[in-house]
Order: C-alpha cells, then structure tokens, then sequence
DNA sequence: GAAATAAATGGAATTATTCTAATCTACTCC
DNA sequence: GGAGTAGATTAGAATAATTCCATTTATTTC
C-alpha cells in the first residue's frame, strides 16, 4: 500500500497550499488523492466514504474544508446540477459537464477557446465573468432503448 | 387590493395545470403571482415570505410543492449558482444568467437560436439535452470599483 | 524551548429540501 | 343532491446538505 497522491500530483498540491500559506495535511492530501483517483464526480457524502478507509476518523466536516480549500487553489472545481449536492471534479482544463437523466453518470464535455470565446460574446457590454458553468441534462450514448 | 394575478398568467396557469390534471388552487395562483410580480430570482424562502402577506399560514412545504408543480408546467425555471439555494425565474424564453459577486443580483442572459444550437454543437455524437444551463459569475456594469 | 500566532479539525448547529400522513376536492353512483 | 371514493393537495415532521465555531495542532518568534 503506497503513498495513494502521486508525485507530480503531490507537488502540484504542496506549491498550490504553500503559495496561500496553507499546509499539506494528511487529510488534504488523502482528499485530493481520492478525488484524482476515480474522476466520477462524487459529492462530499461519496468522498467522505472513499476517504474513511484511509483516515477512519476524518469527519464529513473536513471533508467541506479540504474541498473548499482545493476549491481555492483551483485544483477542484465544483459542480451544480439541480437540487443535487455539489460534485467535485478535478479536471481543470475548461470544460461543460453532461449529466445522463438514465444512468445519472456526469460526462466532461471539453470547451477549447473557441468554445469559451464564443460564450464569452453573449455578455453584454459591461459584464465580465471569471467563471462559467455551463450543463447539459439528457440522455448519454449507452442507453438502451426499450420499446 | 385587486386579483394580484394578470388574466393573461392566469389563464396560461389555468390551462398549464388543466392539462396535466391539476388544480389551480389559491396556493399555486398566489406563488404564480409573486415569482412574476418581482423578477428578481427569488429563492423559495423569498418567495415564503412573500406569499405569506397573502396567505399567512402556507407553509414552506407548500411553497416547494408549488415550485415543483409550475416547474413541472414549464412556467418556471429553476436557478443552479454555487451552492446556494436553488432560485426560480418566470422567464420562459431561453436564457442564460449572469450572477454580480458584488451585488449578489441576478440578471437574464438572452440566448436567441443561434447562441442555443451554438452550444448544443458542443455535445460529442450520441449525445442529446433537453436542458441546458449556463451560468456566469462576475461583475456587472453597475458595480462602483473604489480605489 | 516557551509563548505567541496562525491554521486545521470536527462536533454541533443551521439551513435546504423531501417525505408522508392527514385533509380536502371533485367526480360517480345511487 | 347526498354518500362514497379516488385522486390531489397541504403542511408538520423528518432528513440531508452545508456551515459555524470552540478546541486542538502546528509554526514562528524570541
Ligand atoms: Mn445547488
Ligand atoms: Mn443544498
Ligand atoms: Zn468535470
Ligand atoms: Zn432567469
């Protein structure tokens, strides 16, 4: 059983905290660990779980910090699709997500520059924005049609 | 004090809900009625507190299943930003929304054809939405910067 | 190596939403 | 036109999601 965070990860976590002053904790560490793991974007509840088998003790409490805190130094983005808890994902190329009515799987769709300076235009003059979320909510390729 | 409903809502409450089997009870009309009295994307909570100068005793309960009901009808929209409580907007027309870190308001986005089958080119083959949100945070133009 | 300071943690509290049992309504059948 | 009944509506109670803040732990200063 090794260290779970790989090194370039592990680095790209220790410089990100450090530049804020904050500290790389085992739970930090075991948080973004998990999250970089399984990139199924999983809510607070399901990360809480994955993390316990590593820190038995940790709280869901700890859980909101560590994630608000990757949140903070742009490693994670969250993720809001309808009444539904945050999700957490740590792709952080610009991108959509697609959420499956079926099968409840969220999709990455990957927005070049094109994409992001085409939504951009829809601003009217004076408006900027520094963060875009933009999310689909149908029906993905794997579902079965039964008649 | 007259009927604080306009005919024209009314009747396309009315016939929303007819064709679906329900009742266009005093409840329903009364929330109908305050989300398009003030545009301001209200929260559910907002909209308790502006219904009870009506309906004194309606609960909050009532005020979600309300929501869900003209959701339901597509004569309103829910609001996703952060992970603050979901919003509702009367605005039936395809928009996107534009959230001020200043202010706190929030303003409709027009998203004309065009924008909508812009973005609807995003989605990889296989892929279909009947639902898209888009979402911008930032700052508007009313925002005073002091030095 | 204490004291002072700053950061991190997690139990408790709050808030947002949903559940479900009780109530109400409108229709059917006498 | 009054039961009876199925379905719809309501709202109090429960749950689930998130945040607060007192305590603990780590780092810095002297
Ligand atoms: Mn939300
Ligand atoms: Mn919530
Ligand atoms: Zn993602
Ligand atoms: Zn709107």
């Amino acid at each position: 059983m090794k260290t779970s965070l790989p090194e370039p990860e592990r680095n790209r976590l220790k410089h990100a905290l450090k530049s804020r002053n904050l500290r790389p904790t085992r739970q930090r560490t075991c948080v973004y660990g998990v999250i970089l793991e399984k990139r199924d974007h999983p809510t607070a509840d399901d990360i809480h779980l994955r993390v316990r088998e590593k820190l038995p003790s940790i709280s869901l409490a700890t859980i909101y910090n560590c994630l608000d805190t990757l949140v903070e130094c742009e490693l994670v983005k969250q993720v809001h699709l309808d009444r539904a808890p945050t999700r957490f994902c740590p792709n952080r190329t610009p991108h959509a997500h697609f959420h499956c009515r079926d099968t409840g799987q969220v999709y990455d769709v990957s927005l070049d520059d094109k994409r992001l300076s085409a939504i951009e235009q829809f601003l009217p003059d004076g408006f900027t924005a520094d963060t875009i979320e933009l999310s689909f909510l149908g029906r993905g390729p794997e579902t079965i049609t039964v008649s």
